[in-house]
DNA sequence: TCAAAGTGTACCAAAAAGGTATACAATGAG
DNA sequence: CTCATTGTATACCTTTTTGGTACACTTTGA
C-alpha cells in the first residue's frame, strides 16, 4: 500500500505537536500543515483514537502528544492512517494468488515482495518522531 | 506507488513466457494467468510496446520474450506497467511539499522515504525474470 | 452562560485501478 | 488466394480508494 497524503499530513501534524509540547488547536494545526480545518480534524480524530495524541475539549482546548515522541514511530502513524503496509495486494489478500493456481508460499515473486515488505516495515518502525523534528 | 495487480499479472505472464521459450497466444496466456483474454491483451500490448515481449500477428501467432530472461528485471516490468515506483506521492510531486511550506530537501521525513524508495528500486532491479521461474 | 473548542456521522467528488467492447489490420495454413 | 486466426488500437465502463466537506452535537473554561 502506498503511503497516502493523509498519512503524510498525519506525520507532519505529529511532528508539529512534538516540536511544540503544548496544547495546539485544530485551526492552528491545519494552518501550519497547509490543509483545511475539516481534513485536519478528521486526521486528528484518527490520531486521537489511535492514542497518538490526546485531546482537550472546550475553550482553550486542542491536541498534544499522548506519549513521548521517542515512543512514537513513523510506522505507528502510517499504519494507523493507511492500515497495514503492503506493497502488493497479493501479500494482503491470499485469495488472488490461489486464483492464479499458485499458492503463496510457492510463488517466488511474492516471497521476494514479502521480504522487501518486511524490511520496509522494520525500517519505518525504527524511526521515531523524536528523530525527525 | 503500490505494485498493482496488473503489474503482478505482467510479472506472471513474463515468467510464463520465459519458462516456455516458444510463441504462446494471448488466449493460452490468459488461461494460465487466470485472467480474461481482454485484460491479458491489454497487458501484453504494454509489454510489447515496452519491448519486453515481441509479438507475431496472424494465424499461429502469439508472444515470446523479446530478450533474454536474464536481461529483464522485475523493476523493468513494474515500471512499465505502473509507472515510476514511488512509495509516497510527495516524492513524485514536489508541489505538495512546497504547499506545506517545507521544501523537499529540508523535509526529514521525505529524505527517509526517498532513501527507502531508492533501496526498493535498487533491489527490484537486481532480480531478473530468469531467477524467478 | 455562551463562545470556543473537539466529536461523530454521513456524505460527496475526483482519481486510480481493474476490466470490457469493438472495429480494424496482418498473416499463414489450407 | 482467401478467410479464420491472431494481434492492434482506441474508447469506454465500473468499482474502489483517496481526499475532502458538511453539519448537528457535546464539552468546557473564561
Amino acid at each position: 500500500m502506498r503511503i497516502t497524503q493523509e498519512a503524510d499530513y498525519a506525520l507532519r501534524i505529529v511532528a508539529l505537536l512534538a516540536s511544540r509540547d503544548s496544547v495546539v488547536d485544530a485551526n492552528t494545526i491545519a494552518d501550519e500543515a497547509g490543509i483545511t480545518q475539516g481534513f485536519a480534524l478528521k486526521i486528528l480524530r484518527k490520531l486521537s483514537l489511535g492514542e497518538i495524541v490526546s485531546s482537550q475539549k472546550g475553550a482553550s482546548g486542542g491536541y498534544r502528544l499522548a506519549r513521548d515522541a521517542k515512543e512514537i514511530t513513523i510506522k505507528d502513524i502510517i499504519e494507523l492512517i493507511d492500515g497495514e503496509i503492503v506493497i502488493s495486494k497479493c501479500l494482503f489478500d491470499e485469495h488472488i494468488c490461489s486464483k492464479q493456481g499458485a499458492n503463496k508460499s510457492a510463488c517466488k515473486i511474492h516471497l521476494i515482495f514479502d521480504a522487501i515488505n518486511r524490511d520496509i516495515v522494520e525500517r519505518l518502525d525504527k524511526i521515531t518522531i523524536a528523530s525527525v523534528i
